[in-house]
DNA sequence: TAGTTACCTAATCTTTAGGTTAGGTATGTG
DNA sequence: CACATACCTAACCTAAAGATTAGGTAACTA
């Protein structure tokens, strides 16, 4: 297996190279002091890049896209004694597959290169501490649920759209009918055809439907990937 | 080491045995059917434990708590065939310290395994897939969905929960009744006073209260007097 | 012990939801 | 023109949902 350390301490350099060999025999390694010098490599092709996020004079991101560039089924982890959540986001966002703390256990490193290499992302723990409060969180929710919404209710006429949403919404056909000065069994009417356009059976399968979340947890009826 | 599975599905039960038979020479096993078995085992004390995120009749979140209870120490991963961002991230803030789709590869499941026992936190790559698009919008959808969930849910007797989460991911009272071996009346009394220690009137607000959704807001062209 | 509380159970009755059919209008097309 | 289509309308009738009441058990307390 190939390996390639960048970093531009010597010194950790080569107490890497040592920490490694336990990683697996047939290690070879090449390391390299700044990713400006990446051209000379172009045919040593690494199975695993190891990167230290703070080198001077170059953006972390910048370096992991370019190395990425240069080695495109390589595997990016990155190194960094600052592990706050911002960060390790960052770095993960970029495409790398991995992010150390330096100040992890040597076992742990260990574990999370294997684990790399075996094709996962190793994420350490204080990436997560801060994610309930603190910030980013994936919207694919939102996201999926708007989208979705505008598509599958495109198939449907006013009454349908309009009957459809306030049902899914809580009010009861007493209530829409009242609202839109038509009969309840209009609304029934409506809601009985929108229901079959859309492929469900009463409105609670509506809202699942509209809201995007196919089961609130289960895979009962949702869609494969 | 001791590694305790709880699996519904005795077969599964068995191949991860044999699977986890790499992992160490060591391994002491047990396994169960269900979380609800957790007390007869209150001795065992696991160094992992492998939980099936979709056991029938106990919502995921509940369960990964209820084991954090009964075994302090352990470290919990969750396996699931459904892989969506949504139900990784859900899985992860619920305190688990690994997710593993059930599509993973031996080498990665085993790695995982490794490292979540040298103390972090595996995530797939299926998890960081969505993330770039939006990342800088963390829905307080769904952190709310999850967290309001736990909370709300705290609530209702276990029977209440139950019929209440069938209820809300589309099911009839006759279908939650033939699940649970019980009459559909007694399913209809346990919702009737969920919903009024909820807050609601039926499982359409249920729903949205559940889903964190109070407003699944304004459609493009909804209401018109 | 009796009394209280919490929970699961279930049958009843009322209300709400949903399916079906059908009439009305306003289009567009041969 | 006759014909077809798409949509809004609404009155049925059946099915599902929800409220109410009530019996039974276990645990806890006076």
């Amino acid at each position: 297996m190939k390996v390639l350390i960048v970093d531009d301490h010597e010194l950790f350099r080569s107490g890497l190279r040592l920490l490694l060999k336990e990683l697996a025999k047939d290690v070879e390694f090449y390391d390299t002091s700044g990713v400006d010098k990446l051209d000379v490599l172009c045919d040593y092709d690494p199975d695993l890049v190891l990167l230290d996020y703070h080198l001077p004079c170059i953006d972390g991101p910048v370096a992991i896209s370019r190395i990425q560039q240069s080695f495109p089924t390589a595997a990016v982890v990155v190194l960094s004694g600052d592990d706050r959540p911002t960060l390790i986001r960052k770095v993960l966002d970029s495409g790398a597959s991995g992010f150390i703390p330096k100040h992890s256990s040597k076992e742990l490193l260990v574990q999370a290169l294997k684990l790399v290499l075996a094709g996962g992302i190793y994420l350490p723990p204080e990436a997560l501490v801060e994610h309930d409060r603190a910030t980013e969180q994936l919207s694919e929710f939102v996201g999926s649920a708007t989208s979705n919404r505008e598509t599958v209710l495109a198939g449907l006429s006013l009454r349908q759209r309009e009957t459809t949403l306030m049902a899914v919404r809580g009010a009861t056909n007493k209530t829409i009918a009242d609202e839109l000065n038509i009969s309840e069994g209009t609304v029934k009417a409506h809601l009985s055809t929108a229901y079959k356009t859309l492929g469900v059976k009463n409105r609670t399968e509506a809202l699942l439907l509209l809201a995007g979340l196919e089961s609130l947890d289960n895979p009962g009826s949702a869609h494969e990937a």
